[in-house]
DNA sequence: CCTTGCCATTTGAAATGCTTATGGCAGCAT
DNA sequence: ATGCTGCCATAAGCATTTCAAATGGCAAGG
């Protein structure tokens, strides 16, 4: 049996006349009409009930119809499996991400999948947020890893914003610092803007690291580039920061503390960014997947 | 796509070898050859590993098998579907039933059925049990409608039994007995030997009701052969007997009263008697499926 | 080194499937 | 009534496909 019988047929119903069908299928009339009646001598019965303003089907053909579509849609969910397959080959990923994420999350992200599909090639944009939301907009890149995009952009370029986990931030401050040393967990209100250390504009974690800690004016003797940087100088015993949790465990060291702040913590979002209406390429999709996927090691992130 | 197609390829993957899978299929080893490149060259990928000795199949072609599977058993249920169909437009059922479940079950059990399958031919065979029996095993009659069937007859002809439903059996006494008159309902033990009307011998009723009513030796001249005869000589006044259900509904007039016995009542299984291992025709199965059906009126009987 | 079993390719014949052209039929308008 | 229109079936011709038989290349094993 050939499916192309079948999805004729489907369309000769669903269109209710041999001709109107024809069109549709890009076939003459008598292959449609030739092809219905081989269908009818297979099965052996009559499929269509012939009258003079086109065709309905019969009991028999009813039945046809349902098993008709069931298999036609078996054998697109085919053929969808094998284009999958074909870009999870060959296919390409372009996506930004965020300074001060990319090299705590790539490492354990990308590598199981470069590992499970080793044809797909990975183009990473590290920029700050401003650029990502352009590229984004532009198609430069597929998709986009950042923190926090505000309300009005969000709507500008039709884009669509999706949470893919909370990332604790904390206290970094060198161990013999009075809130590295006492009991209680700090507060917000225990920071002194003097001896913040901040990361330079561009940054959005910077933003909301002063935002959270309600600084108005940060030291400007205290900032660098990097959050390496940051913790660097925490070492040293220049001041305090905000670290996010995957960069702290990977700057464990002993000069540093690392707290998290009292009740819930201090948390900012890690989300997707894409256009919206866009679907996704399929080895996107898939990265994306593994990602989200559960037991994946985040380091112990609540998403 | 052709599904002749994906079954000379389960063929050859089931095989591990075209040469083997052209035998199978009854093709030529080329043309299975051909079929697989025509396959590969659509998905564009190679489904199968040339070894020296035979073939394998490559990560794709393991996909392509499990959806191939499952198309080629949607495409079989079709063909079943379809076989289902002519069966029950022109078929053909025969089968045995006991005298006295017959008159009262059969209008109301092949009425509706033969309203929606008018196409199949119902043979109805109406004796005994033990006739019934005997046809049953010679495959004269498909299947059986009948009561007991003792556990040797059951074991000789390697037959199978299956409970349909139970009939309630009810006492069935003039309305002036004192029996019909007291307020208590009746127990075996009222029944008198003497009063007691019975079917002539091979009824298996009889057999049922003698035992239920615990009677060694009925009174020989109140014994007649239909149980409508018994229930009249029940009205003019002669004794009383004890009647199923559904002949007791179809036998309502004044004269005679019918009371279900105290406590769990009386009753008798009406089986389904067929051969072991021999499947039934499509028409007898949706037949005795109509029977089945919850919904079914058979005259409030417990199924 | 030769045999054996495997698969791919070639070749020609048969079958299939398509298109164009044509015919019959029913409804509808003139 | 009669011709027109849109429908489906059939016929004929052509291209393509599909098959079987014959052949060739290849690797494993005696």
């Amino acid at each position: 049996m050939d499916l192309r019988l079948l999805k004729s047929f489907v369309a000769v119903v669903e269109e209710g006349s041999l001709s109107a069908a024809s069109r549709r299928c890009h076939l003459s009339q008598p292959a449609l009409s030739q092809q219905i009646q081989a269908l009818e001598e297979d099965l052996g019965e009559a499929l269509l009930l012939r009258r003079p303003r086109g065709v309905e089907p019969t009991a028999a053909g009813e039945l046809l119809l349902a098993h008709a579509r069931v298999l036609l849609a078996q054998a697109d969910r085919l053929r969808g499996d094998f284009q999958d397959r074909r870009e999870l080959e060959s296919g390409a990923v372009t996506f930004g991400i965020i300074p001060t994420i990319a090299p705590y999350l790539l490492p354990q992200w990308l590598g199981p999948f470069h590992r499970e599909h080793p044809g797909v090639t990975l183009a990473i944009d590290e920029a700050r947020t401003r650029d990502l939301i352009a590229k984004v907009v532009s198609g430069a890149v597929e998709f986009a890893i950042l923190s926090d995009v505000t309300p009005e952009e969000r709507r500008k370029g039709s884009l669509q914003v999706t949470e893919l986990f909370r990332e604790p931030l904390l206290l970094a401050a060198p161990s013999s610092h009075p809130l590295a040393l006492r009991k209680e967990p700090p507060v917000v209100a225990d920071i002194d803007p003097e001896e913040f250390i901040h990361l330079s504009g561009g940054h959005c974690l910077t933003d909301r690291a002063l935002k959270l800690c309600r600084i108005r004016q940060p030291n400007p003797r205290l900032q660098c580039d990097q959050i390496p940087t940051a913790l660097a100088l925490v070492a040293a015993g220049m001041g305090i920061t905000l670290a996010p949790k995957l960069a702290a465990r990977d700057f464990a060291r002993p000069g540093v503390v690392h707290r998290p702040f009292a009740g819930e913590g201090l948390f900012r979002s890690i989300n997707l960014l894409k256009k919206r209406g866009v679907k996704l390429s399929t080895a996107a999709s898939r990265l994306l997947k593994s990602l989200q996927a559960p037991g994946h090691d985040k380091g112990g992130l609540n998403v």
